[in-house]
DNA sequence: CTGCGCATGTAAACCGTTACATGATTGG
DNA sequence: CCAATCATGTAACGGTTTACATGCGCAG
């Protein structure tokens, strides 16, 4: 039990980074934290009331003139004891869902036209994830420009940035290598 | 819909290379299939006896003697439809979940026997990911000795084994990276 | 006056994990 | 004789995804 349960505790350490509302709390995910953890709306509603009732957060109703009124969310201090103690048992090994690499075997029962759609759609693939790896580049030298001079919790932040940097450049130099093969096999 | 839908799919794929039991596809994806795509053996029985009746494979009972009788699935052609269909699909946005990653950044709100239970953890896990990395490059010289001499399934499959392994070479790379800045902390 | 961003939800369907269950054969 | 491997399942629970729903204010 409680295996699959660890929104709760992405969601603890952001609130611990800055207290936040559900909505800002599905931006968040959207951005920052959605490098290393993706949710929706839906599931942050619903594990916020939840993580609410259990004592775990606060909320704190904020009106807000010209906006809807919203509710910021606070960790509590058994929140701060639950994350305490995940954060000191093993890590879970991560359980791995590469698409692209069931439809890079799945090519070799595919005719030539079909492997054309796949080049053009690993190039496309390529593309976002050269997105990713400039938006994230360009949020290392505004968030951490003096790497000298970082708090604790900046440098944590800034070398789980950098493990989302090395992955992208991985991964494009891994489409480079799909390509490659991918090609050579018309020759 | 159909977007979560993907196990088909690499079950598909699994059947094409080489058709097999469920006990044999499971532990294909506890190996080789489980690099880029995780399932245990329920969740197979399951969806092939629905892919057995919506017709996409078919099975033939095999009488074995001193073992159990098992049923051998094979890839029917509405299934290889659904396939190439499948495959010529956008590929999807991989959701993340780095656990790991929530860990560091909580990292920033515990004590310094925290940090000491974390860096003992990152130690552990660094170690499994080297025995995987060393399992891929064992497996890669004892499956394409003769990269030259590969026929288009093997080359597929060689590139996405590639993948592999540059995804574990990254991240035992980071997970150092990982080390120093927590090491860095206590200074 | 239309669309976008802010803000919060419900409901249903589906997927994944864990626990439990059965039974045969082979090797130490 | 005990453990491991082969072989196939059921049941319950919990997490995730998708679709649907509401309403305000602001900018173009």
């Amino acid at each position: 039990m409680m295996a699959g349960v660890a929104l709760e505790h992405a969601i603890l350490v952001s609130l611990l980074e800055q207290p936040g509302s559900g909505y800002e709390l599905a931006r968040r995910f959207d951005r920052s934290i959605g490098r290393f953890w993706t949710a929706t709306h839906q599931q942050i509603y619903r594990v916020l009331k939840r993580m609410e009732a259990d004592g775990w957060v606060t909320a704190e109703e904020i009106d807000q003139d010209g906006r809807p009124d919203k509710r910021s969310y606070s960790v509590a201090t058994p929140g701060r004891s639950v994350l305490t103690t995940w954060l000191r048992e093993p890590v879970q090994p991560e359980s791995v869902r590469h698409e692209l690499a069931v439809k890079i075997r799945g090519a070799a029962f595919d005719d030539a036209a079909g492997r054309a759609a796949l080049i053009a759609e690993v190039e496309r693939y390529r593309a976002d994830h050269e997105t990713t790896l400039h938006r994230y580049q360009t949020g290392e030298q505004r968030d951490f420009p003096d790497p000298g001079a970082l708090d604790t919790g900046q440098r944590l932040r800034h070398v789980v940035l950098r493990g989302g940097i090395a992955y992208e450049q991985m991964v494009l130099a891994w489409l480079d290598d799909v390509l490659d093969t991918l090609h050579g096999l018309g020759r």
